[in-house]
DNA sequence: TCTTGCACCTT
DNA sequence: GAAGGTGCAAG
């Protein structure tokens, strides 16, 4: 383990955590915005002007590369009892110090496969199960100016995880034994250019080395059990000291019966001797992985997986289900609710209570049109951009150089986003979103535009798929604003059942409050 | 594979 | 002292 560490820090870990650092790093690797070459950044962003700027930073980045590299593990439980370990902490520059920005973070699915841990690695076993509807947290100071992000870190350690697709908590809903990515997000929130305004934007930054699977009990023992333990405080428990074991098996074995062997040399036989490095698995201890190509699509062209994330050792990464970070164009069309003042009521009310929940239930999210982008396949990820482009289900297929959107830029190595590109959000409250189900995309409509199945689809597969779900369900809140939930449909296989299943029908309407990202791949309006 | 109760620990 | 985060092992 210990080797693995130096070996990927050799190379790949310029930073030695102080945000300085990386800071310093970043300035030399940021490219700017538009550039098709390859980016360190790891992010996405829709700019507007005025945000081009921005810039987001992981705190405790090498700590974050370190688990990433044996393989990061999240405990997911039914009570979502778990916080995330290493904590998601950012340091946001680049704000306008008087603007409001409101911070959330989503999980959105890495790819779509199902792994196992098996022989000390990670591995492909099958297809990924439904995604679940897609949960926005949004940051508790939300909103809050641009000086307030900036003062200090922004944690987001709060955020739980949870398997229970009924979860009425508000956390984000994961599936078991699947690959997922945080996702940070910014929106400008200003009361002068508040959602529902032609000007609202956001940015989108992911910090690849965030990437996680999702376990209900940890696989990887050897590796990632020990380094959490070692590095997480609660769990000083259960480090290996001597003297530690032999009390915690004295008073084990006082109670019960259990073999007087320490844990820690039960864990050092449950895992293998091999690295998880070894096999078919890249490990990120090369400068190749770390440093991918990440073909910073200019103003909207997605990066593939393999460019977005660097491949993990543990996590095998098929390069044909390459994993797509949409890029979206917005030019949203407000067919509903445009101009709706009720929605901005419900925005404004939401902004007063400062002492919501993590999971404020408000439309902030909502208006935020942004989804819980799950994976896409390298042929999905082209057809969402098709989503995008022609939502009429136009049978010609862009290619990534073809699209002009904006794009997941790759990990940066120094830890830090720069904000090659953002997108104006035009009305983005109200914007029109198509019933395309894209597990990729940026952008979603969160309320008020969310349940809205769109008959301007044009395909009526789409919207009934996205409606009867919602309907059974009692939402019938769709386009009604604040109602915080999206209406998707199913454009992609599977996707479907997220909408039949995946929402939770015994949620009050309080509960559907809490931000749901269902993916939803805003139409992309254009010639609309 | 998942859930639960437990002891231990930090906050 | 209370609340809550933690991994473990049994089931």
């Amino acid at each position: 383990m210990a080797d693995q560490e130096e070996t990927f820090s050799l190379e790949n870990s310029p930073a030695a955590g102080s945000e300085s650092r990386e800071v310093q790093a970043e300035s030399k690797a940021e490219k700017p915005s538009g550039t098709t070459s390859k980016s360190p950044s790891s992010q996405t962003t829709f700019i507007q002007q005025g945000m081009e700027g921005i810039k987001v930073y992981l705190h405790e980045r090498e700590l974050w590369v370190k688990f990433y590299e044996v393989g990061t593990e999240m405990i997911i439980t039914k009570a979502g009892r778990l916080r995330m370990f290493p904590s998601f902490k950012v340091k946001v520059t680049g704000l306008n110090p008087k603007t409001k920005y409101i911070l959330l973070m989503d999980v959105v699915p890495a790819d779509d496969h199902r792994y196992k841990f098996a022989d000390n690695k990670w591995s492909v076993t099958g297809k990924a199960e439904p995604a679940m509807p897609g949960r926005l947290y949004v940051h508790p100071d939300s909103p809050a100016t641009g000086a307030h992000w900036m003062r200090q870190l922004v944690s987001f350690q709060k955020l739980k995880l949870t398997n229970n697709h009924l979860d009425p908590f508000g956390h984000i809903i994961l599936n078991s034994m699947h690959k997922y990515q945080p996702r940070i997000h910014i929106v400008k929130a200003d009361e002068n250019n508040g959602f529902g305004s032609k000007n609202t934007a956001f940015c989108t930054h992911v910090f690849t080395e965030t990437a996680f699977i999702a376990v209900t009990s940890y696989q990887n023992h050897k590796n990632w059990t020990q380094l959490k333990i070692e590095n997480n405080p609660f769990a000083k428990g259960f480090r290996g000291s001597d003297d530690m074991e032999l009390h915690r098996m004295s008073r084990m074995q006082s109670t019960k019966e259990y073999p007087v062997v320490p844990r820690s040399t039960v864990r050092q036989r449950v895992g293998s001797s091999q690295s998880p490095f070894s096999g078919e698995v890249q490990g990120l201890g090369t400068q190749s992985t770390l440093t991918p190509q990440y073909p910073q699509c200019e103003n909207g062209v997605s990066s593939t997986s393999q460019d977005m994330l660097p491949q993990s050792g543990s996590y095998p990464v098929p390069h044909e289900h390459a994993q797509d970070y949409h890029c979206i164009k917005r030019k949203v069309e407000d067919d509903c609710h445009s101009g709706d003042p009720s929605y901005k009521k419900t925005y404004l009310e939401s902004s007063s209570s400062e002492d919501d929940h993590y999971y404020r239930p408000v439309p902030y999210a909502q208006s935020l049109g942004l989804t819980a982008g799950p994976y896409r396949t390298e042929t999905n990820q082209r057809q969402a951009c098709m989503y995008a482009s022609a939502p009429q289900g136009a049978e010609s297929v862009p290619t990534l150089e073809d699209i002009s959107c904006n794009t997941w830029a790759g990990v940066s190595p120094y830890g830090t986003c720069s904000v090659p590109a953002m997108q104006p959000m035009e009305r983005l409250p109200y914007q029109h979103f198509s019933a395309h189900f894209t597990s990729g995309s940026l952008v979603s409509r969160l309320g008020g535009v969310g349940g809205h199945a769109s008959p301007q689809l044009g395909d009526g597969h789409h919207a009934a798929m996205y409606q009867n779900p919602m309907s059974h369900q009692g939402l019938g809140r769709q386009c009604s604003p604040g109602a915080g939930i999206q209406s998707p449909t199913g454009s992609l296989q599977g996707n479907e059942y997220l909408y039949t299943h995946g929402i939770p029908r015994t949620l009050s309407p309080h509960q559907y409050h809490a931000v749901h990202s269902v993916s939803l791949m805003p139409e992309w309006n254009e010639n609309s």
